[in-house]
DNA sequence: GTCCGGCAAG
DNA sequence: CTTGCTGGAC
């Protein structure tokens, strides 16, 4: 266990990603938040340039917690599921109506709206050092390829296990950092480089079995993108965001293969979720703006 | 076409 | 347990 650990933080002290949200040291819990949050589902490259404009911005969580809702979506425009922005509004307010300071443990971290179980580990190992392991796809795809179990069928509370007890307790948020840039560089999906792996001697993975094909994809491509409700709601918001703030914008008639109807249904959601507003005549516009 | 440093709600 | 949510890079 202790040469696994060393070798792959001196790996990780020689190949680290330069990734603009990451500190040296003495990270700030708000900013390290923030970035978690927005690399949910999202490719860490693009994560980077937002998170800058993000951070300078709302540099505290009093900042986002007071900012009009409409801004907080301009400023996500771009890495999407802007529920995800609602939520981290809301969690800023909740930080602010807690004495204005993002919790240390677990529990009060995953009580946040929009913070789960990788969110709420991932901050506490990287801002507070906190010895626990964050699992996301790329981890639990790393940690089982080391044990042998396969990914897609292993519980959660085992792999959360496995993840907890490899964490090495004098460098928690390097070791979460190293993990997913192994996991992201080296034991990728496809092709994993075993021979650059530091770890490979401690892997039941390496060089023995071939890469497995993904499973099959299913029927993915059977809808074009332009009929989900995800586009449409994208081109909603898109639209909104591309007025003064504060503009109402009237939806009637179709938009783009959506009837009336879905239009309508897609501004509900959007209201639903606190993206939008709607007025007395259906007019929309980005929430928390005032005409 | 695939894959993202997930989460909440049903 | 399953589903909806987004957009870009490769």
């Amino acid at each position: 266990m202790v040469g696994l650990r060393a070798a792959l933080l001196a790996w990780f002290d020689r190949n680290a990603r330069a990734l603009a949200f990451r500190f040296e040291r003495d990270p700030d819990p708000w900013a390290v938040l923030v970035s978690e949050v927005m690399a949910q589902q999202t490719q860490v490259a693009r994560v980077a340039e937002k998170w800058l404009a993000f951070m300078g911005r709302f540099p505290t969580p009093a900042a986002l917690a007071s900012a009009p809702t409409g801004d907080v979506i301009r400023a996500w425009q771009g890495l999407g599921y802007n529920r995800r922005a609602i939520d981290l509004q809301r969690a800023a307010r909740a930080i602010v109506l807690a004495g204005g300071r993002v919790p240390e443990d677990i529990d009060s971290l995953q009580a946040l709206p929009g913070v789960g179980p990788y969110t709420a580990r991932a901050v506490a190992a990287i801002a507070f050092g906190r010895p626990v392991g964050a699992v996301d796809v790329n981890v639990r795809r790393v940690l089982g390829r080391l044990t042998g179990a396969d990914p897609a069928a292993a519980p959660q509370r085992e792999m959360q296990a496995a993840a907890d007890a490899l964490v090495d307790p004098a460098r928690a948020g390097d070791w979460t950092h190293a993990l997913m840039d192994l996991g992201a560089t080296i034991c990728r999906p496809a092709r994993p480089e075993c021979d650059a792996c530091p770890v490979r001697t401690w892997c039941s993975f390496a060089g023995v079995a071939g890469v497995r094909p993904n499973p099959a994809p299913g029927r993915r491509g059977a809808v074009p993108f332009e009929a989900t409700t995800r586009w449409l709601r994208g081109r909603i918001v898109g639209r909104l965001c591309g007025v003064p703030p504060g503009t109402t914008v009237t939806f009637d008639g179709p938009l783009g293969l959506h009837a009336p109807e879905a239009v309508s249904a897609a501004l509900a959601s959007l209201a639903a979720d606190g993206i939008v507003e709607l007025d007395a005549v259906g007019a929309a516009r980005l929430a928390g703006e005032q005409a």
